[in-house]
RNA sequence: GCCCCCAUCGUCUAGCGGCCUAGGACACCGGCCUUUCACGCCGGCAGCACGGGUUCGAAUCCCGUUGGGGGUGCCA
């Protein structure tokens, strides 16, 4: 019989991830539901997820649905169906009653409040801190039961941990200062052990603050609406406070369940770096295969008003072009519009630099107007055939190009020309190099 | 104010008393490749906050200073 997810006692390994529905899945308690979901699978233990909702505000529906679908898209998953707090009011109110009986709270002016011992410490050994002590005289009396007779997140918090059998307590650390009340509640309520917890260093943006929804682009969303991956995602909120042992930081959620331990976990706040983040991204993009990419990239297209709709073999065949050069989903689009655009406009610096000015300009777009029009139109013929257009005007392929590349699409920076270009097709392309031929005619010189 | 905590390149990290003239990644800067860009490859810049201890030996342990953060709700 395997010992997975058990401890010395015998007893499940189980921990929870408990946000409040917020609207949003924060970055911070996406990490935190990842590092609490990594070790559970890691220990072979249980994932509970639990909805902090004992606040009547809180426990709508979409704001819940929102939780699932972040987490989803995540790819975390949990065990058994979630916990809902606000289905579970009796039991925190016997927990309540049985603390007025015993003395240990008191009715105040409205509210319930927890008798705090006068003397003495609570500390725990927190994975993470190390030893953390807190001196009972500064922990203040605080309301387990609101005046509405609604409970309060530290009495949800500890009995339900106590019902569950939660065992590890994995969360930000935020939340530290809660930790000696939740320990007095439980003991109060005559458990005698302590979880295991361990406190995450915060994820702090630039300024080293705690990301907030007002500066910072806190919420998971937002990352997946501009096309950040899943996966991507969720292998760089594995690197912040934790890093493996040998140095490989991209690579499959798998080896990093393996390798991760909580208490390899890091005491100070990260930073969180969308600049990594992107890069990660874009190694995961490059990952992806042709077909795979085009109906991840399908969405942002279809976003797009380029006239006529694209079609998937259009999509597909584009692929190539975009897989190298976008970093996230939402930049494939603009990479390759000028092939769906009806009149691409010219970017004022490339149009100045590559045809006004360029004396090559307009012998290039004649040679080539001429010679596209009997050229074999594919990628290779364009190639050999510009490049034998180029050594006849004594220009290496990178200068002959240029005017062709900026009357075609537009800009002088872009995919490959003559991929580019067997895509567009030959009448097309004929069409914009007359177009731009015409335009330099008509320039007052 | 009062509690609690943190401190390795700009950023994320490796390091857990000798393998460290501190390793990797992102970013940045060069170069190569090349059809522009990108990808890829090669190279470079850059860090143990400071001061005291302890020790034969300290990025690693202890103390202090400085700097930074979190919490102080009938929110969670």
């Amino acid at each position: 019989m395997s010992s997975a997810g058990r401890n010395l006692d015998g007893v499940t390994i189980r921990l929870r991830f408990a946000p409040a529905p917020t609207g949003y899945l924060h970055l911070g308690s996406a990490r935190t539901a990842l590092f609490n979901w990594l070790y559970a699978r890691h220990m072979g233990g249980e994932l509970i997820l639990r909805i902090e909702d004992t606040n009547a505000e809180l426990a709508s529906p979409e704001l819940i649905e929102n939780i699932y679908d972040s987490l989803n898209w995540l790819g975390i998953d949990w065990d058994g169906e979630p916990v809902r707090q606000s289905e579970r009011r009796d039991l925190y109110n016997e927990a309540v009653e049985q603390l007025l009986v015993s003395g240990r709270a008191y009715q105040d002016d409205g509210a319930v409040r927890f008798r705090v011992p006068e003397t003495g410490v609570t500390s725990w050994d927190d994975v993470v801190r190390g030893h953390v002590t807190f001196e009972n005289e500064h922990v203040e009396d605080f309301v387990i039961r609101r005046s509405d007779g609604s409970a309060t997140f530290f009495i949800a918090n500890a009995v339900d941990d106590l019902d569950l059998g939660i065992t590890h307590v994995v969360r930000g650390e935020d939340l530290v200062n809660v930790t000696p009340k939740v320990i007095l509640l439980r003991h109060a309520l005559g458990e005698a052990t302590t979880q295991t917890f361990a406190h995450l260093p915060l994820i702090v943006n630039e300024q080293r603050k705690k990301l907030s929804k007002r500066r910072d682009d806190v919420a998971l969303e937002d990352y997946r609406a501009r096309g950040y991956l899943p996966a991507a995602m969720r292998n760089y909120l594995a690197l912040l406070g934790w890093g493996p042992p040998d140095d490989i930081e991209v690579r499959p959620i798998d080896e990093i369940v393996d390798m991760f331990e909580l208490s390899d976990i890091n005491k100070a706040a990260a930073a969180f770096d969308v600049k990594k983040l992107t890069a990660v991204n874009a190694e995961y993009i490059r990952m992806l295969d042709h077909a795979d990419l085009a109906a991840k990239i399908r969405p942002y297209v279809d976003t797009k008003s380029w006239g006529a709709s694209v079609s998937d073999e259009q999509l597909l065949a584009v692929v190539p072009l975009v897989r190298e050069r976008a970093k996230i989903l939402e930049e494939a689009p603009d990479i390759v519009d000028f092939l769906f655009l009806h009149e691409p406009e010219f970017d004022e610096a490339s149009f100045e630099k590559a045809l006004a000015t360029n004396e090559a300009a307009c012998p290039m777009i004649d040679a080539a107007v001429e010679a596209y029009g009997v050229v074999e139109w594919t990628a290779d013929a364009l190639h050999a055939r510009t490049l034998e257009l180029a050594q006849a005007n004594n220009l290496k392929l990178g200068k002959a190009q240029a005017p062709i590349r900026v009357a075609v699409t537009g800009r002088t920076v872009g995919p490959p020309l003559f991929e580019s270009l067997e895509l567009l097709g030959r009448a097309e392309t004929l069409r914009r190099l007359g177009a731009a031929r015409a335009m330099l005619a008509d320039l007052p010189s």
